[in-house]
DNA sequence: CCGGATCCTCTGCGATACTG
DNA sequence: CAGTATCGCAGAGGATCCGG
């Protein structure tokens, strides 16, 4: 198996916890979110792993982050990229192939997932 | 977050060492193959886990086993149903994608890249 | 307020040996 | 041949405390 594989990678961090959570958190309504906006709309997740996933994303130039120094304490917004605007797309490419083939549902009441209300 | 939601449970198991290789590998050539025909097509899988990921993908319905009684040793054969072969196309988005983007790189050498050799 | 550092648990994966 | 059983490790993830 080759590690390097393109697919394989992008596997790899899709399948981590919290990662398309994350993503869709920050492509709904308010591009720019910040640390304890995003946490707030999460429950269970702990500061230790968003910031995993946030470092993670940037360091794959999904997720963008910009501090604002001006103020104290200094404030965090984190925003998609061009390049991870364009995932959505591929998610919802999976989204779409789950429901063609009642993988799962789509919960009914859309307010619930998190994932799904794209 | 919603532990039903399409997305995250697709997600979850795409993410597993080996699943998308052994998808891949029953997508190439011979529809159908054996358990140790898959087996030796990869080096450093373990038993466990090529058993492991076959019955989760069986579960899901992207792969469907087949038994031949009628000999000794009882051979078995897998193979894609039709989900697993429209999944296929889901794998191509991610493809695209990271291509698109430069993350990672498409080994130049497709042999040893069981992944992008579509 | 935004995280970093620590400690702990739990499970995914691998190695090896064994069985119908 | 097609797996299962057992062991062990490393890393993911959670809880909690600490610092700028």
């Amino acid at each position: 198996m080759n590690e390097d594989c393109v697919i394989y990678k992008i596997a790899g961090f899709i399948g981590k916890k919290w990662t398309i959570p994350i993503i869709l958190e920050l492509y709904k309504k308010k591009p720019k979110k910040r640390y304890s906006e995003i946490k707030k709309n999460f429950s269970g997740i702990t500061p230790k792993i968003l910031s995993m996933r946030l470092k993670e994303l940037e360091k794959n130039g999904l997720v963008k982050k910009e501090m604002d120094i001006s103020s104290v304490p200094v404030k965090c917004y984190y925003s998609l990229t061009e390049r991870g605007l364009d995932f959505i797309r591929v998610i919802n490419q999976i989204k779409k192939w789950g429901l063609k083939w009642n993988y799962g549902r789509c919960s009914s009441n859309a307010k619930s997932c998190k994932n799904c209300d794209l």
